[in-house]
DNA sequence: TTGAACCTTAACGCCAGCTTAAAATGTGCT
DNA sequence: AGCACATTTTAAGCTGGCGTTAAGGTTCAA
């Protein structure tokens, strides 16, 4: 899972980033609206955190021009001011939430990875597959209801396939979800990855497609 | 554990934030409403302990915009007048307990102790997790049903783990409950503590999840 | 058959976490 | 107050796990 977070203020931008990266996300930092603004098009993120005050170009220009170009990655919005006006204004622009300033970390936390899940089409904290199981909230898999050892790599792997069920997912996508900015594109870190997973959770829990990507797959 | 005190009356906020300290929560205090809403807003706190007659701002304007927000930590409100109306405006407005004043500090030991279960979906005043045994009433801690001898700093980290089983928990979001405000970021205290705390309950029952967090094991 | 895509294993280097000791701070007692 | 002891924090060196790279083997499709 990948964050982009656009935030002027260098203090605030490094907490939610060091945050978001401690339950286990990939985190991108854009500082200004135009930066973003170009990340956000060009690269591929589960949820972009969007400050409104920025210098450069504003954060509700920005998230309209994604509205308009039918970009529909889920946005959460920050903003100084609690005020009725701006909080119906961002949404009615298409922001999926907002968040007042100053906030908690574990709110924004607890946003995110409802945004995350309603992106991925799914509702509840514990996303089951077959035979495996993830808790979202204690960051722990099952497999038979067993804890599965997993590295921070093998997490997060896991936990992309586990939000995207049934779906075929190429390298460079789980790469560029996986990984921060910065795309090595050969290099073959993912199949070694994927087959340390395989170890972990069986070899026929995760399917070859040859050419496409892989399939995290329900049956026994 | 992290407590918010919000009370006005100086020697009234220095004996519950001393009272709360002694049964090992780390406590924070605010003397007006502004500053309350602000730390209550920033920080994370596991219950938030509000006087309703409060300069600045009143009681009653904070929880309800906290409450606006959508942030749901446990509230326990003070107020000197024990009037029904007053009682039952509070509890509409999002409070979880009432308790007027003049009041014994027992009961509101006794009451924050709730009001911290229930926030973490406890119910039991003794947690048990394994071979461990916390009893939160009697701030006493057993291993194998004998008695633990924990500093002041062990039993708040024990603590914090028996609230959250099963959890993987990072050394940020510990360093944040356990100490009052001011997150030193670069520190090992944690890990001394761990290395503690294993020392006494025997080096298995820590799990550490390298990147990750830590997690309490009930396993043997 | 041939090449490309993928699998598997091993090895290396870095850094998160472990450990220990000493310094700082706190606490209780006379 | 002043001293002795306990606790907490800082600091520093060490260790081993983890992620990456690399190399050789295997499978698949054309």
């Amino acid at each position: 899972m990948k964050i982009l977070v656009i935030e002027d203020d260098q203090e605030i931008a490094r907490q939610v980033s060091s945050a978001l990266r401690d339950v286990g996300y990939a985190v991108d930092t854009a500082y200004d609206g135009e930066e973003g603004h170009f990340l956000g098009d060009t690269e591929s993120y589960d949820a972009i955190i969007l400050d409104l005050g920025l210098p450069v170009r504003s954060g509700l220009s920005v998230l309209e021009s994604w509205r308009k170009d039918g970009r529909i990655m889920p946005v959460l919005i920050l903003s100084a001011r609690d005020t009725w006006r701006e909080k119906v204004t961002g949404l009615r622009t298409g922001a999926d939430d907002y968040l007042a300033k100053p906030f908690e970390m574990e709110e924004m936390l607890a946003r995110v990875e409802a945004l995350v899940r309603r992106g991925a089409g799914q509702s509840n904290p514990v996303l089951v597959c077959g035979d495996i199981k993830l808790d979202t909230t204690t960051q722990k898999a099952y497999l038979k209801n067993e804890t599965l050892s997993l590295t921070s790599m093998e997490y997060r792997l896991l936990s992309y396939f586990m939000h995207h069920p049934e779906a075929v997912i190429s390298k460079t996508e789980l790469s560029e979800h996986l990984y921060e900015y910065d795309a090595d594109k050969d290099s073959n870190t993912i199949e070694v990855l994927i087959n340390k997973l395989r170890n972990k959770l069986g070899a026929s829990c995760i399917r070859t497609y040859r050419g496409r990507g892989y399939q995290l797959t329900a049956n026994v």
